[in-house]
DNA sequence: ACTAAAGGGGCTTACC
DNA sequence: GGTAAGCCACTTTAGT
């Protein structure tokens, strides 16, 4: 009888997690390393352009390995992910210093498409959306949710509509309930990355129950889909698969947007591919995005890009939209300054995302404390007239009565100054602090006595290392003499070839250089353990100050996404506004009916295609319902 | 400018 | 029997 050879504990364990995700490639951390073992080692070490080796697993003989240190995640897993694979992450559970045994591993976090963090695989301008869908006969329902950003919209209609929805939202990565394959492929065209879910998370009670459990209230009334069960389960499937992959912490997800049908055109991918919206078709081309897109931050990028994709349809919001951008056009100061501050507003939607699932850094928190500080100062500049960006302490007078200046002043009202979170941080965090919270220097002196106290015995610590090497360099007559640090042999003592016949005999050669020798003392490694246990020390009490900081703040998310939205609404309307007087647009009028006259119009994107010098030549149309329903254009398709 | 070692777990091998 | 030393991906850093 021959026994089944056993794999090593590692192994089995490494085993043990990928049968939680056999579909995903399994990234298992192993002290300062990801590794991964067998078929998924081939498969990294493919994508990766990375070595292959082997891991010695006992009985069962050696087994394929590839690795890379868990510093160097950010540079390999957007490679795995726009590969098209699934990433789980593994890391270790446990302080290996406290046990003798294995260290105890669990999956923390399943990378997929169409949920990602990770600001190496998004686009800043681009939302990055996870789609649900679900089909019943000739209706869909679908939801559309970015993790990033915390936006999850949903929508429930025909096929057709659902399956234009895919095409303006482009989304990463599409669930669908398994076994519907082929109904799906058949009735829609979507292309991209997609994942099979089971039958019962199908259910309207499952869904139900789910959408109720994360938004903590008691009815779908508030979001208007009350009666809309195929948006429901197809919400409900989203919101599954976020805890499927580990996405537990996404309090920043606070609300469910319904897509209402009558507000928008609906757009069909063939219509928003072959007009070049945000793409274009051939090399060296220009998208109509690139031509009008002037916004200078992120959230206003994303929101033109859906504003182009979702065009209005009722004449009121339209003329809203123009009646502010018109009064930009007539504000160039006001226009400038704002300008100037959006530029330095950070990413205010991916930021607050992070402060929820926890992982915003040290220097994001200050950067978003510039930014709501930003915020705060397009506020006054749009109600007060004050610009001192452009010139301190000068006001601008800006005529109440016009209608484009009331609008704004409606979304400008909005804003919130955001003081207490501004305040917050600046209590706590340095001004410049470093990316990483690791090794100290990121609370401000004064939050924690106890903190000080460390700090001054470091400093007091390193202070006498300095007086000890003044010391010894007396004693002994070598000028030269030098204390300092690495992390082979922590504090020691170098001495130049020159003057070895005068080192003391005490001393304990540990290093030789070649034209130096370094020593230890036992007074230095008195010294270094103070201090080294002082700085431990340092470390692990600012990562808590720290975590207390940024779970904090998550009560003040929805107020940082209100001002998102706004900062991002009002960037759109600026940067049309900036387009206008750069390309010299003219405010259409808008109006009901069906009639379309064009006088001297001009291709935005031809007319930047032509080679310098060339002239466009305008051309006027006019189309109605009667008289004119078809005109001929002939050459070129390019009449747009 | 170039090269070698460290980084940290787990496993094997060598040695007492 | 136990323990110490060697190994292993990639990247960074220290040392030539």
């Amino acid at each position: 009888m021959t026994k089944k050879p056993e794999d090593t504990p590692l192994i089995r364990q490494y085993f043990e997690m990928k049968s939680k995700h056999p579909d995903a490639v399994l990234l298992f951390r192993v002290g300062d390393f990801y590794e991964a073992y067998g078929q998924d080692a081939l498969t990294i070490v493919d994508i990766l352009s990375i070595a292959l080796t082997k891991k010695s697993n006992g009985a069962a003989g050696p087994i394929e390995m590839a690795g890379f240190p868990h510093h160097a995640l950010d540079n390999f897993l957007p490679k795995l992910v726009r590969a098209g694979k699934r990433v789980a992450i593994c890391d270790q559970l446990e302080d290996p210093k406290l046990t003798k045994k294995l260290v105890k591993r669990g999956i923390t976090e399943l990378v997929t498409p169409g949920v990602s963090t990770n600001e190496h695989i998004l686009a800043t301008k681009e939302n990055n959306f996870l789609a649900g869908l679900h089909v019943e006969k000739n209706r869909a329902g679908v939801a559309f949710l970015d993790i990033s950003t915390g936006e999850f919209y949903t929508a429930e209609g025909t096929v057709e509509f659902v399956d234009k929805l895919l095409g303006s939202f482009s989304p990463k990565e599409l669930l669908y309930e398994r076994g519907k394959r082929a109904l799906i492929q058949e009735r829609f065209h979507y292309t991209g990355a997609r994942y099979e879910m089971d039958d019962w998370v199908y259910t309207d009670e499952s869904a139900t129950t789910r959408l109720l459990k994360h938004f903590q209230t008691n009815h779908l009334k508030g979001f208007g889909i009350q009666n809309m069960p195929l948006a429901i389960i197809a919400s409900g499937s989203v919101l599954y698969y976020m805890d499927m992959t580990e996405h537990t912490q996404i309090s920043h997800i606070n609300t469910l947007s319904r897509l209402d049908e009558t507000q928008y055109v609906r757009l069909d991918r063939y219509t928003i591919r072959s007009l070049e919206l945000c793409e274009t078709m051939n090399e060296g081309g220009k998208s109509l995005l690139s031509v009008i897109d002037r916004t200078q931050s992120a959230m206003g990028g994303r929101l033109l890009r859906r504003w182009l994709l979702f065009p209005l349809k009722q004449v009121e919001p339209i003329r809203e939209r123009q009646d502010m951008t018109e009064f930009f056009f007539k504000q160039p100061l006001l226009s400038t300054a704002i300008r100037q501050i959006l530029g330095g507003i950070g990413d205010l939607e991916r930021i607050a995302s992070k402060i929820a699932v926890g992982r915003v850094s040290p220097r994001e928190m200050v950067y978003l404390k510039q930014s709501l500080k930003a915020v705060n100062d397009i506020r006054l500049a749009c109600l007060e007239g004050k610009i001192d960006e452009l010139e301190p302490g000068s006001v601008l007078s800006l005529d109440a009565d016009d209608v484009g200046y009331m609008a704004l002043q409606r979304l400008v009202e909005r804003m919130q100054p955001c003081t207490d979170i501004r305040q917050r941080i600046h209590r706590v965090i340095v001004d410049n602090p470093p990316i990483a919270l690791n090794r100290g220097e990121v609370i401000r002196a004064g939050v924690d006595s106890e903190l000080d106290e460390l700090r001054m015995l470091s400093s007091s610590g390193k202070e006498y290392l300095m007086a000890i090497q003044e010391r010894e360099a007396q004693r002994t007559g070598i000028s030269s003499l030098r204390i300092s640090f690495n992390n082979v042999f922590g504090y020691y003592i170098e001495v130049r070839n020159a003057h070895k016949d005068k080192v003391p005999d005490e001393w304990i050669r540990k290093q030789t250089l070649v034209n130096a020798e370094r020593f230890i003392t036992q007074e230095l490694k008195e010294y270094e353990e103070k201090i080294l246990g002082a700085e431990e020390k340092i470390a692990s009490l600012e990562a808590r100050i720290y975590q207390e900081l940024a779970t904090d703040l998550c009560q003040y998310l929805s107020a940082i996404q209100a001002n998102a939205l706004l900062i991002a609404q009002l960037d759109c309307l600026l940067s049309f506004a900036t387009t206008a007087v750069e390309h010299r647009y003219y405010r259409p009028i808008v109006q009901e009916g069906d009639a379309l006259t064009i006088k001297a119009g001009r291709h935005p994107v031809i007319e930047k295609m032509l080679p310098p010098g060339e002239p466009y030549i305008a051309n006027d149309i006019h189309l109605d319902s009667t008289q004119d329903q078809i005109i001929i254009i002939t050459g070129p398709n390019m009449a747009g």
